[in-house]
Parts: structure tokens; C-alpha cells; sequence
DNA sequence: AAAGTGTACTATGTATCGTAGTACACCATA
DNA sequence: TATGGTGTACTACGATACATAGTACACTTT
């Protein structure tokens, strides 16, 4: 049986993102970089939520959206396991939230009035984090 | 007097931002890249809600977003113009900014599961209509 | 005087978010 | 078998954001 991860995880409500955003958006980045490996466990819904200090119903907002996403499996009774790598969206779907992404940031460097060449040198090293798993 | 420029703007209900973001974020780029000068004048609250088909108050919202953002100033009873470019944010608000939104990206990118580098490219070509106007 | 300008209100309806409480089917273990 | 832990599915409430609707006011130009 596989042993509970710990998850080193902090969310706090002075943050612009939702509550579960912050966690879906902690244990994808986790899994991503491999710090939590395929078929590891996660802390349980109630578990999680009371290290966090938050209501159960925002983590299992958070571990449903990680499952509707294909990020997590459940094992009925058991609890939420990382699932093994595999495509989690179609291509077009994929270019159309990246073009919104990219739509997002622009917009921002324009309202910052900040150098372009600038704000994309420091989004390179913000990237690096990933190249090393994805590559 | 200058005259009123036509600006050519286009919202959608289904675009996941808001409409008067959508406003805001429209009018900051024709600033930004000189498609509206500094002292042009821009379509009164009505007259662009009536050309968009939304209501006047979302326009007034979008209107006051961008005079409080310094982009653009009002004079009694004539009008909105384009400000003169000056500085809009203190250095540690900018740096805090860009941080989101350097994160948010990053963070999408990782939802993706798209490849950084490319992720990155596609953001350079997107910036680059900026760099004339910037430099 | 009339029309057009930005601005400031109140009010209504819709949607999202977080919290709270309850309930159910499933699994492992004492 | 009984107990406790698991994810999941509900309902309900309050707070907030958003867009719409309507009204009003001071200002400027014609």
C-alpha cells in the first residue's frame, strides 16, 4: 500500500486566486515536478483541510477538479492516488487556454508599462522549474 | 479641439473576462501602441456603449478604471483625452504584478502540459508589439 | 435654452466562492 | 460484525463581483 505524502502545502485567503485554486494549483505544479510520483497518495479531504485550516468542501472542490482533470484517480474507500501520465486535453483545447494565457500577460506587461524583454527574461527563469521534467 | 477618434473595439459576453476588462484592456493597448495619441479624444459613455450594445454604466466603470490607472484624464463637460505617458506605479507594486502574473502563467503552462520553450516563443512573437513603441 | 459630457447614486438579477451541515457507499481493521 | 476513515453528493447561507436599469447633478458647448 502506497504511504500518505505529506504535502507541504499553504494557502492563505490574502491571495488573488480562490482557495481551491491555490491547492489545484499547488498539486499539479507538485506532480509536474515530480515531487509527487505516480501512484503516491494524497492527504484525505478532511485531512488536508484541517492542516490548511479550511472547509473540507474546498478541498474536495480542489481533488474534484484535479480528477475531472485526469491528475488524480480515487479508489473507492480508499483515497486520491496520482494517476500515471497521459494526454489530459486536445490539442485545440490546449492552443485556445494558451492563446488566453498569453492574451492574459501581454495585457498586464502593457497595463505595468513594463519592458517586454524584461518581463519575458524573468518568465524564462519562472520556467525553468519545468524544463528539466518535461523535456 | 481634437477630435474624437472612432477606436474600434469589439467585446464578447463569452470571453471569459469581464466587459469592462475587456474595455480597459482594449483602450491600454491602443495606448500602448500609439494607436491612440496623448491628448486624442475617446467616445463618450454613451456613444460607445450604444456602438458596443452594452450598458452605460459598465462603459463609466471601464472609463474610471483608466482614469484612476493614469491612462487617460477628464475634463468637465468634454470629455475623456489620452494622458500624457508618465509613471503609473510605484517600482514594488510593478514587481508584484508581474510576479502574478508571471505565476499564473506558469502555472497554465503546467495545467497544459505544454512544452515551456514553445510556451515561450509564442509569448515572444505576442510581445513583440510592444517592443516598438517601449524601446 | 438645449444637448452632450463625466460622474455618482440606488436597485435588481445572476454567478462564483467559501463555509456549514448532513448523508451515503465503499474499504480496512480491530 | 462493528467501527472508523475514505471520496462524493447534496442543501443552505452569506459575501462578493458583474452587468443591467433608472435617475440625478454639475459642467461645457452650441
Amino acid at each position: 500500500m502506497p504511504r500518505t505524502q505529506v504535502l507541504a502545502i499553504q494557502v492563505a485567503t490574502g491571495d488573488s486566486r480562490p482557495l481551491s485554486k491555490q491547492i489545484v494549483d499547488a498539486v499539479r505544479m507538485k506532480i509536474a515536478t515530480g515531487e509527487l510520483e505516480s501512484g503516491g497518495k494524497l492527504p484525505s479531504v478532511r485531512g488536508l483541510a484541517q492542516q490548511l485550516g479550511i472547509n473540507p468542501n474546498t478541498v474536495a472542490k480542489a481533488y474534484a477538479e484535479l480528477g475531472s482533470e485526469g491528475w488524480v484517480e480515487s479508489r473507492q474507500g480508499l483515497g486520491l492516488f496520482v494517476a500515471p501520465p497521459r494526454q489530459r486535453l486536445s490539442d485545440d483545447e490546449r492552443e485556445r487556454r494558451l492563446d488566453d494565457a498569453i492574451r492574459h500577460f501581454v495585457h498586464e506587461v502593457v497595463a505595468l508599462d513594463y519592458p517586454p524583454q524584461q518581463a519575458l527574461q524573468r518568465l524564462d527563469e519562472a520556467l525553468r522549474v519545468l524544463i528539466r521534467k518535461t523535456a
